[in-house]
DNA sequence: CTCATTGGCTAATGCTAGTAGCTTTTGAGG
DNA sequence: CCTCAAAAGCTACTAGCATTAGCCAATGAG
Protein backbone atom coordinates (compact mmCIF):
# COMPACT_ATOMS: atom_id res chain seq x y z
CA UNK A 1 0.00 0.00 0.00
CA UNK A 2 1.57 3.29 -1.48
CA UNK A 3 1.50 5.87 0.86
CA UNK A 4 -0.93 8.96 0.43
CA UNK A 5 1.83 11.71 2.25
CA UNK A 6 -0.40 13.67 4.44
CA UNK A 7 0.62 15.92 7.62
CA UNK A 8 -1.79 17.58 9.78
CA UNK A 9 -1.21 20.67 7.87
CA UNK A 10 -2.68 18.84 4.52
CA UNK A 11 -4.99 17.44 6.29
CA UNK A 12 -6.00 20.57 8.01
CA UNK A 13 -6.16 22.55 4.49
CA UNK A 14 -7.90 19.92 2.56
CA UNK A 15 -10.69 20.16 5.89
CA UNK A 16 -11.45 23.85 5.23
CA UNK A 17 -11.35 23.16 1.70
CA UNK A 18 -14.12 20.61 2.15
CA UNK A 19 -16.09 22.82 4.58
CA UNK A 20 -15.39 25.34 2.22
CA UNK A 21 -17.57 23.05 -0.66
CA UNK A 22 -19.98 21.31 1.59
CA UNK A 23 -20.49 23.05 4.77
CA UNK A 24 -18.64 23.17 7.97
CA UNK A 25 -21.77 21.42 9.51
CA UNK A 26 -21.54 18.78 7.11
CA UNK A 27 -17.97 17.89 7.55
CA UNK A 28 -16.96 14.70 8.55
CA UNK A 29 -14.43 12.34 8.91
CA UNK A 30 -15.48 9.92 6.40
CA UNK A 31 -16.15 12.54 3.78
CA UNK A 32 -12.57 14.02 4.56
CA UNK A 33 -11.06 10.57 4.33
CA UNK A 34 -12.67 9.83 0.82
CA UNK A 35 -11.82 12.82 -0.53
CA UNK A 36 -7.82 12.21 0.27
CA UNK A 37 -7.86 8.83 -1.02
CA UNK A 38 -7.48 7.39 2.44
CA UNK A 39 -9.17 4.93 4.75
CA UNK A 40 -11.11 7.07 7.87
CA UNK A 41 -8.61 5.62 10.61
CA UNK A 42 -4.93 7.27 8.87
CA UNK A 43 -6.65 10.50 9.51
CA UNK A 44 -6.23 9.80 13.17
CA UNK A 45 -2.31 9.59 12.50
CA UNK A 46 -2.51 13.37 11.89
CA UNK A 47 -5.48 15.06 13.81
CA UNK A 48 -6.90 13.55 17.58
CA UNK A 49 -10.16 13.87 16.22
CA UNK A 50 -12.61 15.46 14.92
CA UNK A 51 -12.79 18.21 17.54
CA UNK A 52 -9.14 18.90 17.03
CA UNK A 53 -9.63 19.23 12.88
CA UNK A 54 -12.43 21.54 13.61
CA UNK A 55 -9.86 23.79 15.77
CA UNK A 56 -6.88 23.50 13.48
CA UNK A 57 -9.71 24.73 10.33
CA UNK A 58 -10.52 27.29 12.73
CA UNK A 59 -6.56 28.77 13.37
CA UNK A 60 -6.28 28.06 10.04
CA UNK A 61 -9.29 30.34 8.86
CA UNK A 62 -8.69 33.38 11.78
CA UNK A 63 -4.92 33.25 10.22
CA UNK A 64 -5.96 33.49 6.96
CA UNK A 65 -8.48 36.16 7.55
CA UNK A 66 -6.11 37.94 9.49
CA UNK A 67 -3.76 38.21 6.33
CA UNK A 68 -6.35 38.98 4.10
CA UNK A 69 -7.36 42.32 6.54
CA UNK A 70 -3.59 43.09 7.30
CA UNK A 71 -2.82 43.27 3.71
CA UNK A 72 -6.24 45.52 2.41
CA UNK A 73 -5.60 48.05 5.06
CA UNK A 74 -1.67 48.28 4.45
CA UNK A 75 -0.94 51.41 2.94
CA UNK A 76 -4.01 53.10 3.51
CA UNK A 77 -5.97 55.33 6.46
CA UNK A 78 -9.55 56.93 7.49
CA UNK A 79 -12.26 55.77 5.17
CA UNK A 80 -9.92 54.12 2.50
CA UNK A 81 -8.96 51.63 5.41
CA UNK A 82 -12.58 51.17 6.49
CA UNK A 83 -13.59 50.40 3.15
CA UNK A 84 -10.73 48.22 2.14
CA UNK A 85 -10.79 46.28 5.45
CA UNK A 86 -14.70 45.61 5.35
CA UNK A 87 -14.77 44.41 1.83
CA UNK A 88 -11.42 42.54 2.58
CA UNK A 89 -13.50 40.33 5.06
CA UNK A 90 -17.01 40.19 3.53
CA UNK A 91 -14.79 38.88 0.30
CA UNK A 92 -12.64 36.29 2.47
CA UNK A 93 -16.66 35.13 4.22
CA UNK A 94 -17.76 34.64 0.90
CA UNK A 95 -14.91 32.44 -0.92
CA UNK A 96 -14.15 30.85 2.62
CA UNK A 97 -17.91 30.31 4.51
CA UNK A 98 -16.85 26.79 5.93
CA UNK A 99 -13.60 28.10 7.06
CA UNK A 100 -15.23 30.92 8.76
CA UNK A 101 -18.06 28.79 10.30
CA UNK A 102 -15.13 26.82 12.27
CA UNK A 103 -13.77 29.64 13.20
CA UNK A 104 -16.87 30.90 14.71
CA UNK A 105 -17.88 27.62 16.59
CA UNK A 106 -14.14 27.57 18.13
CA UNK A 107 -13.17 28.20 21.35
CA UNK A 108 -10.33 29.27 23.11
CA UNK A 109 -9.12 26.22 24.88
CA UNK A 110 -6.03 27.62 26.79
CA UNK A 111 -3.24 30.01 27.09
CA UNK A 112 -1.01 28.07 24.55
CA UNK A 113 -3.66 27.57 22.18
CA UNK A 114 -2.93 28.87 18.48
CA UNK A 115 -5.88 30.22 18.25
CA UNK A 116 -5.10 33.16 20.77
CA UNK A 117 -2.39 35.09 18.52
CA UNK A 118 -4.51 34.57 15.79
CA UNK A 119 -7.67 36.61 17.12
CA UNK A 120 -5.04 38.89 18.40
CA UNK A 121 -3.53 39.66 14.82
CA UNK A 122 -7.52 40.23 13.52
CA UNK A 123 -8.12 42.35 16.76
CA UNK A 124 -4.82 44.35 15.82
CA UNK A 125 -5.70 44.90 12.43
CA UNK A 126 -9.18 46.54 12.94
CA UNK A 127 -7.60 48.76 16.18
CA UNK A 128 -4.48 50.18 13.79
CA UNK A 129 -7.28 51.03 11.16
CA UNK A 130 -9.58 52.51 13.85
CA UNK A 131 -6.47 54.75 14.96
CA UNK A 132 -6.82 56.82 12.12
CA UNK A 133 -10.27 58.24 12.96
CA UNK A 134 -9.04 59.42 16.00
CA UNK A 135 -11.79 58.40 18.71
CA UNK A 136 -11.18 59.02 22.11
CA UNK A 137 -9.28 56.64 23.93
CA UNK A 138 -12.04 55.27 25.65
CA UNK A 139 -14.48 54.95 23.24
CA UNK A 140 -12.22 52.54 20.72
CA UNK A 141 -13.22 49.44 22.33
CA UNK A 142 -17.04 50.28 21.81
CA UNK A 143 -16.12 51.50 17.75
CA UNK A 144 -13.89 47.84 17.70
CA UNK A 145 -16.76 46.22 18.97
CA UNK A 146 -19.20 47.87 16.66
CA UNK A 147 -17.24 47.19 13.72
CA UNK A 148 -16.92 44.00 14.65
CA UNK A 149 -20.48 43.21 15.76
CA UNK A 150 -21.78 44.67 11.72
CA UNK A 151 -19.06 42.72 9.76
CA UNK A 152 -19.44 39.73 11.31
CA UNK A 153 -23.56 40.05 11.35
CA UNK A 154 -23.90 41.20 8.05
CA UNK A 155 -21.09 38.47 6.43
CA UNK A 156 -23.23 35.68 8.28
CA UNK A 157 -26.42 36.80 7.50
CA UNK A 158 -25.43 36.59 3.85
CA UNK A 159 -23.68 33.58 4.18
CA UNK A 160 -26.96 32.06 5.78
CA UNK A 161 -28.97 33.57 2.69
CA UNK A 162 -30.80 35.99 5.25
CA UNK A 163 -31.19 38.83 2.92
CA UNK A 164 -33.99 37.66 0.95
CA UNK A 165 -35.38 40.98 -0.73
CA UNK A 166 -34.65 41.75 -4.55
CA UNK A 167 -32.22 44.37 -3.77
CA UNK A 168 -27.99 44.59 -4.06
CA UNK A 169 -26.70 43.09 -0.99
CA UNK A 170 -23.27 44.86 -2.78
CA UNK A 171 -25.12 48.23 -2.37
CA UNK A 172 -26.06 47.77 1.08
CA UNK A 173 -23.11 46.79 2.33
CA UNK A 174 -21.14 49.64 0.54
CA UNK A 175 -24.46 52.02 1.76
CA UNK A 176 -23.41 50.61 5.14
CA UNK A 177 -19.81 50.83 5.62
CA UNK A 178 -20.11 54.70 4.29
CA UNK A 179 -22.79 55.12 7.04
CA UNK A 180 -20.25 54.16 9.63
CA UNK A 181 -17.41 56.63 8.17
CA UNK A 182 -19.87 59.06 8.65
CA UNK A 183 -20.80 58.71 12.00
CA UNK A 184 -17.24 57.48 13.14
CA UNK A 185 -15.50 60.68 11.51
CA UNK A 186 -18.73 62.72 13.42
CA UNK A 187 -17.64 61.66 16.90
CA UNK A 188 -14.46 62.74 16.04
CA UNK A 189 -14.86 66.02 14.68
CA UNK A 190 -17.85 66.50 17.79
CA UNK A 191 -14.92 65.61 19.97
CA UNK A 192 -12.55 68.39 18.58
CA UNK A 193 -14.95 70.58 18.75
CA UNK A 194 -15.78 70.02 22.04
CA UNK A 195 -11.93 70.15 23.01
CA UNK A 196 -12.02 74.07 21.88
CA UNK B 1 -47.31 2.26 31.26
CA UNK B 2 -48.95 5.41 31.96
CA UNK B 3 -48.56 8.11 29.74
CA UNK B 4 -46.75 11.50 29.53
CA UNK B 5 -49.34 13.36 27.92
CA UNK B 6 -47.04 14.66 25.24
CA UNK B 7 -47.60 16.66 22.26
CA UNK B 8 -45.75 18.90 19.62
CA UNK B 9 -45.96 21.35 20.91
CA UNK B 10 -44.71 20.27 24.41
CA UNK B 11 -42.07 18.40 22.92
CA UNK B 12 -40.97 21.47 21.07
CA UNK B 13 -40.91 23.64 24.44
CA UNK B 14 -39.31 20.93 26.19
CA UNK B 15 -36.73 20.83 23.13
CA UNK B 16 -36.37 24.97 22.97
CA UNK B 17 -35.66 24.66 27.02
CA UNK B 18 -33.13 22.00 26.42
CA UNK B 19 -31.30 23.56 24.24
CA UNK B 20 -31.13 26.79 25.96
CA UNK B 21 -29.37 25.01 28.91
CA UNK B 22 -26.68 22.79 27.44
CA UNK B 23 -27.06 24.75 23.42
CA UNK B 24 -28.49 24.07 20.76
CA UNK B 25 -25.51 21.76 19.28
CA UNK B 26 -25.47 19.45 21.88
CA UNK B 27 -29.52 18.98 21.73
CA UNK B 28 -29.67 15.14 21.02
CA UNK B 29 -32.88 12.93 20.93
CA UNK B 30 -31.97 10.89 23.86
CA UNK B 31 -31.29 13.79 26.05
CA UNK B 32 -34.56 15.40 25.53
CA UNK B 33 -36.59 11.75 25.92
CA UNK B 34 -34.45 11.89 29.26
CA UNK B 35 -35.89 15.48 30.23
CA UNK B 36 -39.77 14.57 29.28
CA UNK B 37 -38.91 11.22 31.55
CA UNK B 38 -40.09 9.21 28.49
CA UNK B 39 -37.91 6.79 26.01
CA UNK B 40 -36.22 7.88 23.32
CA UNK B 41 -38.15 6.28 20.12
CA UNK B 42 -41.75 7.59 21.75
CA UNK B 43 -40.31 11.41 20.92
CA UNK B 44 -41.06 10.61 17.22
CA UNK B 45 -44.86 10.15 18.22
CA UNK B 46 -45.09 13.96 18.45
CA UNK B 47 -41.97 15.66 15.49
CA UNK B 48 -40.67 13.54 12.75
CA UNK B 49 -37.23 13.15 13.82
CA UNK B 50 -34.34 15.97 15.00
CA UNK B 51 -34.50 18.01 12.08
CA UNK B 52 -38.41 18.15 12.35
CA UNK B 53 -37.71 19.26 16.26
CA UNK B 54 -35.07 21.82 15.31
CA UNK B 55 -37.76 23.49 12.39
CA UNK B 56 -40.32 23.89 14.86
CA UNK B 57 -37.54 25.03 18.02
CA UNK B 58 -36.43 27.69 15.26
CA UNK B 59 -40.44 28.82 14.26
CA UNK B 60 -40.81 29.35 18.07
CA UNK B 61 -38.08 31.10 19.10
CA UNK B 62 -38.90 33.46 15.61
CA UNK B 63 -42.31 34.01 16.89
CA UNK B 64 -41.22 34.56 20.21
CA UNK B 65 -38.64 37.34 19.15
CA UNK B 66 -41.10 38.86 16.95
CA UNK B 67 -43.45 38.87 19.62
CA UNK B 68 -40.74 40.23 21.97
CA UNK B 69 -39.66 43.25 19.65
CA UNK B 70 -43.40 44.45 18.27
CA UNK B 71 -44.20 44.80 22.37
CA UNK B 72 -40.81 46.69 22.93
CA UNK B 73 -41.58 49.12 20.40
CA UNK B 74 -45.21 48.90 20.54
CA UNK B 75 -45.88 52.93 21.95
CA UNK B 76 -42.79 54.42 20.94
CA UNK B 77 -41.21 56.14 18.50
CA UNK B 78 -37.60 56.59 16.64
CA UNK B 79 -34.51 56.84 18.69
CA UNK B 80 -37.19 55.70 21.93
CA UNK B 81 -38.16 52.85 19.76
CA UNK B 82 -34.99 52.06 18.86
CA UNK B 83 -33.15 51.67 22.10
CA UNK B 84 -36.19 49.96 23.44
CA UNK B 85 -36.56 47.24 20.13
CA UNK B 86 -32.85 46.58 20.47
CA UNK B 87 -32.66 45.92 24.08
CA UNK B 88 -35.52 43.69 23.30
CA UNK B 89 -33.91 41.72 21.35
CA UNK B 90 -30.08 41.51 22.89
CA UNK B 91 -32.03 40.15 26.25
CA UNK B 92 -34.04 37.28 24.04
CA UNK B 93 -30.81 36.24 22.37
CA UNK B 94 -29.32 36.79 25.92
CA UNK B 95 -32.09 34.52 27.30
CA UNK B 96 -32.33 32.45 24.98
CA UNK B 97 -29.53 31.57 23.28
CA UNK B 98 -30.22 27.78 22.26
CA UNK B 99 -33.49 28.14 20.49
CA UNK B 100 -31.86 31.72 18.60
CA UNK B 101 -29.58 29.29 17.52
CA UNK B 102 -32.10 27.23 15.97
CA UNK B 103 -33.49 30.17 14.60
CA UNK B 104 -30.32 30.71 12.76
CA UNK B 105 -29.76 27.02 11.49
CA UNK B 106 -33.24 26.78 10.01
CA UNK B 107 -34.24 27.02 6.38
CA UNK B 108 -37.64 27.81 4.94
CA UNK B 109 -38.25 24.72 3.84
CA UNK B 110 -41.23 25.71 1.42
CA UNK B 111 -43.79 28.16 0.16
CA UNK B 112 -46.03 26.90 3.45
CA UNK B 113 -43.99 26.90 6.25
CA UNK B 114 -44.61 28.39 9.30
CA UNK B 115 -41.04 30.08 9.90
CA UNK B 116 -41.49 32.64 7.07
CA UNK B 117 -45.22 34.40 8.51
CA UNK B 118 -42.18 34.16 11.49
CA UNK B 119 -39.86 36.26 10.18
CA UNK B 120 -41.55 38.38 8.25
CA UNK B 121 -43.55 39.53 11.70
CA UNK B 122 -39.59 40.37 12.70
CA UNK B 123 -38.96 41.74 9.74
CA UNK B 124 -42.25 44.16 9.56
CA UNK B 125 -41.30 45.21 13.32
CA UNK B 126 -38.28 46.42 12.44
CA UNK B 127 -39.49 48.42 9.16
CA UNK B 128 -42.11 50.03 11.52
CA UNK B 129 -38.97 51.50 14.09
CA UNK B 130 -37.32 52.29 11.05
CA UNK B 131 -40.43 54.55 9.74
CA UNK B 132 -40.17 56.79 12.72
CA UNK B 133 -36.84 58.02 10.79
CA UNK B 134 -38.55 59.12 7.99
CA UNK B 135 -35.67 57.80 6.09
CA UNK B 136 -35.57 57.95 2.22
CA UNK B 137 -37.54 55.13 1.09
CA UNK B 138 -34.68 53.73 -1.24
CA UNK B 139 -32.16 53.93 1.80
CA UNK B 140 -35.29 52.04 3.77
CA UNK B 141 -33.71 48.27 2.76
CA UNK B 142 -30.46 49.10 3.32
CA UNK B 143 -30.98 50.59 7.10
CA UNK B 144 -32.75 47.68 7.88
CA UNK B 145 -29.83 45.39 6.84
CA UNK B 146 -27.74 47.22 8.48
CA UNK B 147 -29.75 47.41 11.68
CA UNK B 148 -29.95 43.65 11.29
CA UNK B 149 -26.32 42.96 10.74
CA UNK B 150 -25.51 44.85 13.99
CA UNK B 151 -27.68 43.46 16.54
CA UNK B 152 -27.48 39.94 14.69
CA UNK B 153 -23.68 40.26 15.07
CA UNK B 154 -23.67 42.10 18.77
CA UNK B 155 -25.63 39.27 19.99
CA UNK B 156 -23.98 36.13 18.72
CA UNK B 157 -20.47 37.75 19.10
CA UNK B 158 -21.76 38.09 23.06
CA UNK B 159 -23.45 34.73 23.00
CA UNK B 160 -19.94 32.59 21.54
CA UNK B 161 -17.63 34.81 24.45
CA UNK B 162 -16.58 37.07 21.73
CA UNK B 163 -15.56 40.15 23.51
CA UNK B 164 -13.40 39.49 26.12
CA UNK B 165 -11.85 42.46 26.78
CA UNK B 166 -12.57 43.62 30.57
CA UNK B 167 -14.87 46.79 29.22
CA UNK B 168 -18.66 46.95 29.95
CA UNK B 169 -20.64 45.21 26.99
CA UNK B 170 -23.44 46.83 28.19
CA UNK B 171 -22.23 50.11 28.03
CA UNK B 172 -20.42 49.53 24.17
CA UNK B 173 -24.26 48.10 23.37
CA UNK B 174 -25.37 51.56 24.22
CA UNK B 175 -22.71 53.28 22.94
CA UNK B 176 -23.08 51.35 19.41
CA UNK B 177 -27.36 51.59 19.35
CA UNK B 178 -26.67 56.00 20.24
CA UNK B 179 -24.24 55.33 16.90
CA UNK B 180 -26.82 54.33 14.93
CA UNK B 181 -29.33 56.59 16.14
CA UNK B 182 -27.29 59.57 15.47
CA UNK B 183 -26.32 58.50 11.92
CA UNK B 184 -30.09 57.72 10.84
CA UNK B 185 -30.86 60.86 12.44
CA UNK B 186 -28.32 62.66 10.47
CA UNK B 187 -29.16 61.23 6.90
CA UNK B 188 -32.67 62.41 7.36
CA UNK B 189 -31.71 65.50 8.04
CA UNK B 190 -29.29 65.51 5.07
CA UNK B 191 -31.93 64.67 2.84
CA UNK B 192 -34.23 67.56 4.41
CA UNK B 193 -31.74 69.99 3.89
CA UNK B 194 -31.29 68.76 0.61
CA UNK B 195 -34.59 69.09 -0.50
CA UNK B 196 -34.96 72.74 0.35
C1' DC C 1 21.43 -4.11 4.94
C1' DT C 2 19.04 -3.57 9.31
C1' DC C 3 15.50 -2.21 11.89
C1' DA C 4 12.91 1.26 14.48
C1' DT C 5 9.48 4.54 13.21
C1' DT C 6 5.77 5.95 10.71
C1' DG C 7 1.56 5.73 8.18
C1' DG C 8 -1.44 3.05 6.13
C1' DC C 9 -4.95 -0.86 6.71
C1' DT C 10 -8.94 -4.09 8.64
C1' DA C 11 -11.80 -5.17 12.39
C1' DA C 12 -14.34 -4.01 16.17
C1' DT C 13 -16.74 -0.78 19.73
C1' DG C 14 -19.95 2.65 21.18
C1' DC C 15 -23.05 6.24 20.62
C1' DT C 16 -26.98 8.40 18.28
C1' DA C 17 -30.82 8.85 14.88
C1' DG C 18 -34.32 6.42 13.21
C1' DT C 19 -37.65 2.20 12.13
C1' DA C 20 -40.59 -2.02 13.05
C1' DG C 21 -43.80 -3.95 15.36
C1' DC C 22 -46.06 -5.03 19.80
C1' DT C 23 -48.99 -3.51 23.89
C1' DT C 24 -51.63 -0.55 26.64
C1' DT C 25 -54.20 3.48 27.37
C1' DT C 26 -57.79 6.50 25.94
C1' DG C 27 -62.09 8.12 24.65
C1' DA C 28 -66.09 8.21 21.34
C1' DG C 29 -70.28 5.87 20.26
C1' DG C 30 -73.31 2.05 20.84
C1' DC D 1 -71.07 -0.12 30.93
C1' DC D 2 -68.77 -2.16 26.62
C1' DT D 3 -66.41 -2.17 22.36
C1' DC D 4 -62.89 -1.08 19.65
C1' DA D 5 -60.08 1.85 16.78
C1' DA D 6 -56.64 5.31 17.20
C1' DA D 7 -52.94 7.10 19.68
C1' DA D 8 -48.89 6.82 22.56
C1' DG D 9 -45.95 4.36 24.89
C1' DC D 10 -42.46 0.42 24.87
C1' DT D 11 -38.52 -3.10 23.41
C1' DA D 12 -35.63 -4.71 19.83
C1' DC D 13 -33.28 -3.72 15.92
C1' DT D 14 -30.70 -1.28 11.93
C1' DA D 15 -27.54 2.06 10.03
C1' DG D 16 -24.13 5.64 10.08
C1' DC D 17 -20.40 8.09 12.16
C1' DA D 18 -16.38 8.79 15.37
C1' DT D 19 -13.03 6.45 17.46
C1' DT D 20 -9.76 2.67 19.11
C1' DA D 21 -6.94 -1.67 18.77
C1' DG D 22 -3.81 -3.95 16.67
C1' DC D 23 -1.55 -5.59 12.37
C1' DC D 24 1.66 -4.90 8.37
C1' DA D 25 4.23 -2.46 4.84
C1' DA D 26 6.94 1.54 3.51
C1' DT D 27 10.59 4.66 4.78
C1' DG D 28 14.91 6.34 5.97
C1' DA D 29 18.90 6.79 9.33
C1' DG D 30 22.80 4.26 10.72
Amino acid sequence: MPRAGLAPASVTAAGAALADEVGFDRLSMGLLAERLGVRTPSLYKHVAGQADLAHRIAVLATTELADAIRDAIQGRAGSDALVAGAHAMRSYVRDHPGRYAAGNAARVSGPDDPLVPAVERVLASWAAMLRGYQLAPDQEIHAMRMLRSILHGFATLEAGGGFQIDASVEESFTWMITFIDDGLQATTATRRALAR
